[in-house]
DNA sequence: TAGATTGTTAATCGATTAACAATC
DNA sequence: TAGATTGTTAATCGATTAACAATC
């Protein structure tokens, strides 16, 4: 087991790694080869042997690795040996759509309750989850073991919530609110900001037609803008 | 304007550009350097410089960047120039919420209708966007002009539908289904793994605690887990 | 003009890939 | 044992940072 701080690149492999995996076992497949797993997963057996070899050896020279066993390392070093109590703070579609996500809670990733700032709906639950009014909020954590905040309202709101958890026992927020937010030390913040992807997206239809502009203006005219019979490829993993 | 491709790793730091650009606008700074900008993004001035030049110099010797002119340039950049139409696949609770996000609409991402197979859901409307039925989609993006699908639909959903996907007009697919999608070589595709993206965080959260355990045995007891009164800090960008 | 700051080249750092000895 | 495949070191590639000449 290295020590040395891992990098961001390794880390965020390792969920898809865990993925396939999954996949893998779920299949029946007992062993599998860097190489044959290389294959599958598109990225270079080499690739795979390191990122693994950062956190010790997993597999067996002449077998290669156990997929059962792969599986499970990865997932606890994901931490998903253990659950994760978390509340929501705003109870609005994208907060209902993440309490409503089975395969997080399958995963140990508990939603207990979520708070909001509409009176309509406190007391109501949501796929059987509670909301409260957000002032009961720094109580509920003190006394219900929360590790991580889930913060789904907008970006003014969520600078005014995050001076209130900065003082909370929590360790981790996930934030979908588009900006950057200001924490304790010890907390752990991870970023969704769904428009930054969506941008990411037109910038690459935008460059994917300057690209082929020129073959377009050469050939000759057709009716549709994407002429379908092309061999279709496995897309690649997009940050 | 340099043609070589540009990296990823670029890409994905411009909406960030954008975002603060726009901040800076907004609060009428008029100009700014490399430098300035530099200590509020906490990234390094030459990387900020570096980037721009990608894309050709937006800035002038011994003045630096006019807030304005560089917003507007990484904005086309990005495709905001133009409007996108989008169509939803899935009118789910995630879905709802992104329909119902009016900063998308605010930067030219249309969304014209939803599809799903809930019959109940059929001439309804979400945010005034009307559902469909799924089978006609493949018409409805033909006679309207459909750049980007929209995907949150369950995997096994989503692969199906990509099938049809591929023999439609489209230029881009956004995908929250937690799968890679095999699509035609001319569709864009940005994925969503919000799972990937927690697992990530109580990675985050696994490491900050065994960094910190032995810290924490040694130190005297301490009743609550997360000391406060550290200093707060600005958190990293996360993938 | 002098001062400031970019655009760009060169140096450094880190991540990926290749190669191969260790070993199951 | 022979064959296979890992774990690991070395080579390569790419991205970030530093430095500075160009120039506004």
């Amino acid at each position: 087991m290295n020590n040395k701080e891992i990098s961001q690149a390794v880390v965020a492999r390792l969920p898809r790694y865990y993925r396939y995996l999954g996949d893998l076992r779920d299949e029946g497949v007992e062993r599998i080869s860097s190489q044959e797993l290389s294959k599958i997963m598109h990225v270079t057996a080499s690739q795979i042997r390191q990122d693994f070899n950062h956190f010790g050896g997993f597999g067996q020279q002449g077998y290669g690795y156990n997929t059962d066993y792969l599986y499970e390392e990865i997932g606890k070093i994901l931490g998903l040996d253990h659950p994760h109590n978390m509340i929501l703070i705003g109870a609005g579609h994208l907060g209902s759509a993440l309490i409503g996500y089975m395969n997080f809670r399958r995963r140990g990733y508990l939603f207990k309750a979520a708070f909001d700032i509409n009176e309509a709906l406190f007391n109501q639950t949501i796929s059987g989850i509670p909301v409260y009014p957000m002032s009961d909020m720094p109580d509920y954590i003190k006394n219900n073991n929360i590790d991580i905040v889930v913060i789904t309202i907008s970006k003014q709101e969520a600078v005014k919530v995050v001076e209130v958890l900065n003082r909370c026992p929590i360790k981790a927020i996930w934030n979908f609110a588009h900006c950057e937010l200001e924490v304790r030390e010890d907390i752990q913040v991870e970023n969704v900001h769904l428009s930054d992807s969506l941008m990411q997206l037109s910038y690459q239809i935008r460059q994917y037609e300057l690209r082929h502009s020129r073959e377009e203006e050469d050939g000759k005219k057709d009716s549709t803008r994407h002429p379908a019979g092309k061999h279709p490829h496995k897309n690649e993993e997009a940050g």
